[in-house]
DNA sequence: TTTATTTCGGATAAATTTATCCTATTTATA
DNA sequence: TATAAATAGGATAAATTTATCCGAAATAAA
């Protein structure tokens, strides 16, 4: 459904997220091995996360990565996958159509729209504290 | 969502349905040539259908592609991915945890079981003659 | 101001997916 | 039986995604 790269994306931001809400700025090393990803490449991951204003960066010497903690309620997970992955999962044709629309549709197209509106809907309504809180209850788990 | 090999697995399965309902056998070249898609590779792809009996191959002259006509109404979308790329989208995680269930769940895991079973329904309950007969009335494309 | 620490960013490598090429095998027809 | 036409399948190449490495730039603290 999403790349890899999303995925750690995904996890990565929502590792801030919970540390943040504790004051707490982490490095790539911790995330890698908290979200269990390769460290060279989550960092490349939470550059354009950056990028994309999704979590701030803090450079030098006791630096890291946080997220403004009355940011982390309105921080969708739309924003995250749209910064790694583009928009192609809302945009694309299921089928690889350039051209896909209601007036030229795919063979899918109607079926596909129910399934990506619902998707749409869940990154759209699913912000990083909502996650992060299942995560600190420990309802929730991110590896293994 | 789907593999390209998928897309165009899916697109051939239906170019050859619309052939099929017409007692018309196809070979790879008109197949790539109809769905916009690499020819050797697109004739990869019918191998692993052929395999999973979803269409079915006529080797030698006047062979070629063809599903029998009183098949195309009972074969599904799910039967066309699971042959090209697995059950991955079925069972797999949404952010790639090796063990992700109810006892044990990824951060999303609730959120996207609503998606993926909007999904699964879709991809059950979508038949070939379905998409061939969009096809045939010029209602949809299978290509541009 | 120097040093240690840490992100940034470019270059490169490994793995996977996508795509091509060529030969073997099969089969209908002459 | 010989021939031509067609799928099967292995080997290989190209493209993309995933992953690693290393030096440059920034920054807090000594």
């Amino acid at each position: 459904m999403f790349s890899k790269a999303c995925e750690y994306g995904i996890k990565a931001a929502i590792f801030i997220a919970v540390n943040s809400s504790e004051n707490n700025r982490v490095s790539p090393k911790e995330i890698s091995e908290e979200i269990d990803s390769p460290q060279a490449f989550t960092a490349k991951i939470l550059q354009a996360l950056v990028k994309n204003n999704v979590i701030k960066s803090v450079r030098g010497a006791y630096g890291g990565f946080e997220i403004d903690k009355d940011k982390i309620a309105t921080i969708k997970l739309a924003q995250i996958v749209y910064a790694i992955d583009g928009d192609g999962i809302y945009n694309g044709c299921g089928l690889g159509l350039h051209t896909c629309n209601e007036n030229h549709p795919c063979p899918v197209h109607d079926k596909f729209k129910v399934v990506r509106e619902e998707l749409r809907d869940m990154l759209e309504n699913t912000t990083l504290d909502q996650l992060a809180s299942d995560i600190k209850s420990g309802v929730s788990f991110l590896k293994i």
